[in-house]
DNA sequence: TTTTTGCCGATTGTAGACAATCCAATCAAA
DNA sequence: TTTGATTGGATTGTCTACAATCGGCAAAAA
């Protein structure tokens, strides 16, 4: 009896044996393939193919899909299935509000309480990222731009922060029309990374936060723009073209209704 | 074929049917449960226990859990079972934090938005808060002083932003040391109120959230001192007192490790 | 032709059964 | 007395089976 009750820190597969259950690997199997788009928001996913794929029964999965209707990665409709969620423009422009004034709380704390080791870090991601815009390697910056802002948020030291921070980040990336069909955003946003990270090494919260606020916003704006933009371009080569092969295959992807948020 | 595709306003208790599967209620009973404070912070749920007095098998039971995992209330344990969580202090100060941040943003938004049934609407609610406190009910207090947030919160028009704000409020209130024992906080902070409705009708952007804020923040370091007092009380009666009874009681009851986020 | 009605396959909702794991009490040994 | 192993009861993890519901198709009626 030394100190720890129990078996903190076992053998690492022993450990994950002893906290994951099937309930946890498979959530954690579903949420990388809805984020990864394999399952296409507004798809339909039927319990019995998903347990035939994985080789387990129905029960865990259900739990695990109910992990994932709270997560807000799916939207679960009595007798009719689980469909991966669909976030309509509205709503993904109330996350970016809201991200907006987290980030900004991040980067009042960042300012106030970052090292110089971790400064050198977010430094580090920085380069990265404008070498990725030099090669115009856009897939590649959208992931270092991901790795950015969660480290900031992260480095800021409020877990619960961090948390919801994360949840939001992943209903964004089910806002499909952001990033997929004609490559991800470019970086205009590059030089503003720069900005951010000189306003939170210079120690002034102030402008640490409005630096991060402004950023988000200036997101959101280049995001609706660039979807406005997208949308009428779509209806523009749909209306002319054929409306009932559109029609038919909207019913042929079991997408629904259902799909979104009430 | 008329306009609406299916059944969108049935009879209420068909549409109640149609929606609500056991899970759901499971759901929301347990969660009242927990919230009531009827199963205390740190204590274990039982599945077969719980089964029974439901009258209900024990899949959707476990799938009620995870949703309630996913929503902080509870925390699972693998082959140990299911806590209710107990938020520790610094969890209770991140989610101040938090919500200041968020509260901030809703004071913004209502300044710039809200009618004036709105503003009549919410000045009701301060004033029943006042008559609270001349009648020392401090139950009551607590019950408007929860509306009045949630409501002015709702009132902002962020749907996401509500639904966030609300999951912390329910997770706070599983920081048991805040309402339980000796009463809500005393009303202290009762004029504050006046002040951020006078703000939000003011129409100052700037003022309104910072009013919002601040409040949060007197409401933080109050919550805190008040645990402070609390917990050195507590330790200056138990010390000389009975230890091992002390420590009898705690093995007794299904208080644990498991209740506390990792 | 258009609408309606009844049926059938497919899928989900719930329950119950079995296997695996944990916790506590008991007992043996130092 | 304390430490360590063992064993039995209780509880959880997972699976399989059955019941309820839904959506689509075809046949019948208008």
């Amino acid at each position: 009896m030394n100190a720890d009750a129990g078996h903190e820190s076992a053998h690492p597969t022993i450990a994950l044996l002893q906290t994951s259950s099937l309930v946890n690997v498979v959530h954690g199997e579903l949420e990388r393939m809805i984020l990864s788009g394999r399952l296409a928001p507004g798809e339909k996913i039927t319990e019995l193919t998903i347990a035939a794929k994985l080789g387990i029964s129905r029960g865990p999965l259900r739990e695990a899909f109910r992990m994932l209707e709270e997560a807000g990665l799916v939207r679960i409709a009595k007798n009719r299935g689980v469909f991966v969620r669909d976030i309509p423009v509205e709503e993904a422009v109330e996350i970016f509000d809201l991200r907006a004034v987290m980030d900004e709380l991040a980067g009042r704390k960042l300012a106030e309480n970052i090292t110089t080791a971790q400064l050198k870090e977010i430094r580090g991601t920085v380069d990265a990222m404008e070498k990725a815009v030099k090669d115009k390697d856009a897939y590649h910056y959208h992931l270092l731009n991901l790795k950015f802002h969660d480290r900031l948020v992260e480095l800021a030291g409020n877990s619960k922060l961090t948390e919801i921070y994360r949840k939001l980040i992943k209903e964004l990336s089910l806002f499909r029309r952001l990033n997929l069909e004609d490559g991800w955003l470019m970086p205009i946003s590059a030089s503003e990374h720069r900005l951010i990270v000189k306003a939170i090494a210079s120690g002034d919260a102030d402008a640490a936060g409005k630096a991060m606020f402004e950023h988000v916003m200036d997101s959101k704006a280049r995001t609706i723009e660039h979807n406005l933009r997208r949308q009428s371009q779509a209806q523009a080569t749909r209306t002319p073209a054929a409306p009932t092969a559109a029609s038919k295959s909207a019913s042929k992807t079991a997408r629904s209704r259902f799909a979104q948020g009430q």
